[in-house]
DNA sequence: TTCGATGCGGAGCGAGCACTCCGCTTAGTT
DNA sequence: AACTAAGCGGAGTGCTCGCTCCGCATCGAA
């Protein structure tokens, strides 16, 4: 873990301290994809079997704990945008973009704040690069307009997260036709979409400041 | 008022309570624009120069508060949404999303949950009759496809407001490009969507739900 | 002017949250 | 087996927030 929690734990735990640990992340992973990122400590600690004194005795706080998941979501979609990569004529963005917004889907309100990471993070700088591959390779079959930036994609996942949040509980596959109006709207047009995209640095600033 | 909060105020206000009232929504309507519905009941008392006690003797509770308020801005978006009919060639509907974003992009999390009312509110069938017009043109000069429904405009707003809410305080201008987006996604194209929109039910259950 | 109904402020209550503290238990070394 | 550093549970703390209560102030009809 190159997390922000790291450091936390630096000597060698006990082996029940070390299992309890596990068990906390993967509560944690459980509760939270289930209940999003509200749920209490004490439903976690009740899930993993332990009290919440143990879980802050591993963890300095909540968002210590919701850091250290954060790995496990980048390097799943680092892995969803290698093998989106494979695809062939181009249409490896959009099975990226359906893979993460049904991953989404699947873990209520996890994604969205867990990006909330350091912007030098391994992970996420190696996720961004396949990205802008998948982009290129996309422009370059044809299946999106060139002025289609990187920033734009981070822009359409926010603005799939709403529709996610918004339906889940009442149309679970809503998502689907919004994301089919997304990526018809991403189609190369005569007519340009008229307002500048977003910088790189203003994606960090919303990123950084609440996810 | 025909809203959920109607009856609670039935005989007649003395003179200073009823302008004490009108000091509250006024103050309420400024807070919320600006820091959301999550803004604290005393900083609205606060505001409108009152006392907390004052608020909950006109309003049962802050979630009366806020249903009075919908009105309002269902109104607002009524109007929005007749001058926009007055626009030739179909593009009524694109004036009229770019109007309600921007409403909702200066009233800090308000529309969202405003909608929720009960879904024979006056006022919210209205603005429904306009929009379906408003679409009905758009698809008649072919600005908008054919398979384009209803459902399909309320989970566009849904969609920019997951922008507008996530950009807002670092780059406030950015929803426009992604409404340009979206705009160009609901353009005629051959190839059809492939997923069912939602029904007005669905919609419906939604709204009254959570909003 | 009088006087009761109505309205007022804001301290205080209870619920829910993240987080801490401490007396008891246990791992694992000697 | 004995011992101690490490770990444990969960009651308790402090904070925020919606909401209530009550002694005092004010309106406005008589």
């Amino acid at each position: 873990m190159t997390t922000a929690a790291a450091g936390f734990e630096q000597r060698q735990l006990r082996r029940d301290a070390a299992e309890n640990r596990e068990l906390l992340l993967a509560a944690a992973a459980k509760v939270f994809a289930e209940q999003g990122l509200g749920a209490g400590v004490e439903e976690i600690a009740r899930v993993a079997g332990v009290g919440v004194g143990t879980l802050y005795r591993r963890f300095p706080n909540k968002d210590a704990l919701i850091a250290e998941l954060v790995q496990d979501v980048l390097e799943r979609m680092s892995a969803l945008a290698s093998a989106a990569i494979e695809i062939p004529d181009g249409g490896g963005l959009e099975r990226y973009l359906e893979g993460s917004s049904a991953y989404q889907m699947e873990h209520r309100g996890c994604l969205p704040r867990l990006w909330n990471t350091s912007t030098d993070n391994e992970a996420l700088v190696q996720v961004r690069h396949k990205i802008a591959a998948l982009l290129a390779d996309a422009k370059r079959h044809g299946t999106v307009r060139d002025e289609i930036t990187a920033t734009d994609l981070t822009m359409v996942m926010w603005s799939i997260r709403g529709v996610i949040e918004t339906t889940r509980d009442v149309a679970p596959e809503a998502w689907r036709r919004h994301l089919a109006i997304l990526i018809a709207g991403l189609r190369p047009s005569e007519d340009p979409l008229g307002h500048k995209p977003l910088t790189r640095t203003q994606v960090d600033d919303v990123l950084t400041k609440s996810g």
